[in-house]
DNA sequence: TATACATATGATATATCCTTCATATGAAGT
DNA sequence: ACTTCATATGAAGGATATATCATATGTATA
């Protein structure tokens, strides 16, 4: 990563920092899955979960495919995978209460 | 990653999802520095810089480490290089435009 | 202990984002 | 064309985060 990284990722991290959309990448993490079906799974508004998507596909976090009436939205494994395995592996080393980061070191 | 992706990246993807806080990270790549030397790099005020800086050093993006009066931050390489790794891969594939994410298609 | 330097903290107004509600679009079948 | 199902869109209030300003803390040195 050469330069302007804070112009290339701002977006890329502000779509994730949001738990709606952080639990609609988790449920599709399971399969693919159309709009009704991921708003069921959370226990969320249909119209709020079609709002969150929005911005996950735009930065192509998911893909959307038409079926039907129906339109099918699943992961891009090529991005979510690695990501998520970085996450996870900062996740052990430095959060070691779930997830919770440490207090701050004086 | 297995359960409550959500709960445990929410923080993270915020903490990175901040123009201010990625410059800060950016400028650290090219070495260690202290409050004053990453204020005078990006034209920012030493507060706001101070207020920024901690909560990278509470998640661990960045460590700390006392140098007289100073205080000298510098990257977390094991979790910040392969992250944007990550990133970079990303928009060599998906945001053709520099880093913008392309149009949501239909 | 007084001064200068380096950094952190607190309060606040502002900007930004998010959810919600209501409504629109669109597709398929009758 | 009408109805139903699936999804998207728009507007708006409320919540959250951010930058800014003023001030406090801390460290070293005279």
């Amino acid at each position: 990563m050469k330069k302007g990284l804070s112009e290339t990722c701002n977006r890329f991290f502000t779509v994730l920092g949001n738990p709606t959309r952080l639990a609609t990448l988790e449920t599709l993490l399971d399969g693919p899955k159309n709009v009704t079906q991921i708003a069921e799974t959370l226990g969320q508004e249909q119209s709020m979960i079609s709002h969150n998507l929005r911005p996950l596909v735009e930065c192509r976090f998911v893909y959307v495919e038409r079926r039907g009436k129906e339109r099918i939205y699943s992961v891009n494994h090529g991005t979510v995978d690695p990501l998520f395995k970085v996450v996870e592996n900062h996740a052990v080393n430095y959060c070691p209460s779930g997830g919770k980061c440490l207090a701050r070191e004086g």
